[in-house]
DNA sequence: AATAATGTATCAGTTAAAGATACAATACAT
DNA sequence: ATGTATTGTATCTTTAACTGATACATTATT
């Protein structure tokens, strides 16, 4: 099974819109992200029907932060992007008329539950800005990948 | 991104082993985990090598429990799969000479070790024997899927 | 011998996600 | 106005990993 790696890959992307004060392309962009415009696109729409993020079209648009990312919280993003499934694991059916398999399934889903609240909480205390690289103010912190043509 | 059942499946074949004395071939124990009989030998294969179960070839054959379901945890079971992956989200590169990446990565890995963390130490305090019905001394709790021929 | 099982290799099918392409809509520049 | 650059999105193709299926050698029992 291949990890979903969009909240990473978002992430990012935000954290670089945030050193650069022009709008750039989903061209640029999406291969920051190793992939091509439409996916970025794809991807990014539920950060800007959120209103993390802004889109233009046309000559001289392109995408650029709304927000500072001091008020935007990793579980926002996570939850911009639709709350992808944290989990590899499940259970195969849920009728269960079966006690034994109502058993293993409590089991799991508590387990399961837990686990996805500790990754919520933890989402929630994280601000973008925590995630800057230290000393970068605004600009200037290169990565290869956007900084390059 | 389908989920993976092997766990829920195996400590449901287990929990059944136990409430019957001879050994149950691989055909009935696949139906009941709606599987083929390679597909199950394939999946409790571990499960044999980590000596919590036996399987004997030739007529009469078939698997049965070697340890009582007490020193038995989901923790083994879910160790003798192989740690089975947990998680659905991940982070596409590890290379990062960009400092962002370095940042999200970390904070994303650390939230996913905390909670697998939180993982194995719920399903090492879990025995199968504590998932077993209420009351089912060892024989008797009927399962449809496992009990129709 | 005959029968009933497992162990395992290998091939086929399935499926969900990602990638690719196309193009209408839109915005700006001159 | 016209040309150019860009997004939004629909749709098709590709891919990759897993499950399912099949086959058959091996082993055990009667």
């Amino acid at each position: 099974m291949n990890r979903d790696t969009r909240l990473s890959d978002v992430l990012h992307v935000l954290l670089h819109l945030n050193q650069v004060d022009e709008p750039v392309t989903s061209e640029r962009l999406a291969k920051s992200m190793g992939t091509n415009p439409a996916v970025f696109r794809r991807t990014m729409a539920g950060l800007r029907n959120a209103g993390y993020v802004q889109s233009g079209r046309g000559h001289g648009g392109g995408w650029s932060l709304v927000r500072p990312l001091s008020e935007i919280t990793l579980l926002n993003v996570y939850v911009a992007l639709g709350k992808p499934a944290l989990f590899a694991i499940g259970m195969r059916s849920d009728n269960a008329d079966c006690l034994v398999e109502r058993n293993v399934n409590a089991a799991l889903k508590e387990t399961m539950a837990q686990s996805e609240a500790l990754f919520l909480k933890r989402f929630g205390a994280i601000t973008l800005e925590s995630l800057l690289p230290a000393g970068s103010v605004s600009q200037a912190v290169a990565c290869p990948k956007v900084a390059s043509e």
